[in-house]
DNA sequence: TCCATTCTAGACTCGAGAGTCTAACTACGT
DNA sequence: ACGTAGTTAGACTCTCGAGTCTAGAATGGA
């Protein structure tokens, strides 16, 4: 039986990963993955050996495709592209994969397993902010070689970009829900160009506020 | 036996404290809470009512402590009071605070626990980052009214210097631990002058970099 | 068709931990 | 000193879930 294989595993990994996400690792039991996935009980043993080892297997692999989302296309960038613009693009998209469900509900599941497993934890830091970063620090660097931004230790003002766009939204999420934390296509586009305008003018001069010339 | 039970009290919680941010809710039993804190388990119950309970008690406490940390002494604000030495100092203070191991665990304590206990979650929310927030918004529309400084949406603003801050050191140390997020005095320092200087100036016209005449 | 592999239901063992009970002990107020 | 309320050790019950076992059913290849 093996091409019905592939199904069953398919099967048993959707229905723990919606389990998982859900309500955490100890309220999830073999019995009730076997019963949503219609997969036995001792297969879910043959297949992954142990809980444990399921939920890692599951973890490792959603980290690594939440992580290709992040890296995929760096935009070309010409010696007249407006950085704000390009800026704008890429980290609302960013945000977007941020805020969805299966993302947050992941980093709560690490954060929540952090002293049992802190490479999971590790891991997620490493394939979803750390790239999102480096994606932003090369771009900075190609903005200041081209002289449009001026930007002396990319590394830095990538990490504060970053956090500046992500932080507010994502801590939300992780303290008063998905719900709560659900932003529009309008207001993540919104809220983006509020933090690129900060982060390219500061306050000391105004920026572009909503009240430009007061 | 009125005055030992104020100290039994006492060492159960603390015990609990212990025990609950160093593994987490589930891996703590009451067997463990009373072995640690000599304390009979019997008394436990007798005290708390169940480890639920115990456990909400604790959390609750500590939230409520961690929130008058931060909200203590708003700095008063001369006409010619430096914006930036005035928020340097605020933020340094904040900074620590939310890197303190107890309250780094408390976070990934009810994070971990969102889905059994989102009152925890939000409670946390509301007296830590919304408090902290506030209290930069407030000093934000005093500088603005004072015409040292250009905000349009203080509420705004403050959260955007907030996560500048609090965002990278705080994910960090959700991810890697408490050790791998420990920073000296200076490091706080100079971490949070980078801040100030993109949150005030921004990066197209350079700040005050490392390199400031380039 | 027949065989071997894989999957299945469900009964089972086993350990762990929450919460209870009992009977004795201790500290304190009077 | 005495009595009471709070405390204690530790045995006990119960539930629940991980992981195993068995005997049989489905499946696909030859």
């Amino acid at each position: 039986m093996r091409p019905s294989s592939k199904h069953k595993r398919e099967a048993a990994l959707k229905a723990a990963e919606r389990q998982f996400l859900a309500t955490g690792y100890e309220s999830v039991t073999m019995e009730s993955i076997a019963a949503e996935s219609n997969v036995a009980k001792q297969t879910l043993y043959s297949y992954f050996g142990s809980k444990r080892e399921l939920f890692l297997d599951l973890v490792s692999a959603r980290t690594m495709a939440a992580s290709a989302r992040v890296l995929t296309d760096m935009p070309q960038l010409e010696d007249d592209s407006d950085p704000r613009a390009v800026l704008h693009e890429v980290l609302c998209a960013q945000l977007k994969t941020v805020l969805s469900p299966t993302l947050l509900g992941l980093r709560r599941l690490v954060i929540g397993e952090f002293t049992r497993s802190p490479e999971l934890a590790a891991a997620l830091y490493q394939h979803g902010p750390s790239k999102a970063i480096a994606k932003i620090a090369t771009m900075l660097r190609r903005f200041a070689d081209l002289g449009t931004l001026r930007v002396a230790d990319a590394e830095r003002a990538a990490t504060q970009l970053n956090w500046l766009v992500m932080g507010e939204p994502l801590n939300r999420a992780m303290h008063l829900g998905d719900e709560a934390a659900k932003m529009s296509d309008e207001e993540i586009a919104s809220h983006v160009a509020a933090a690129l305008d900060t982060f390219l003018d500061g306050v000391r001069h105004g920026g572009r506020e909503e009240n430009p010339g007061a």
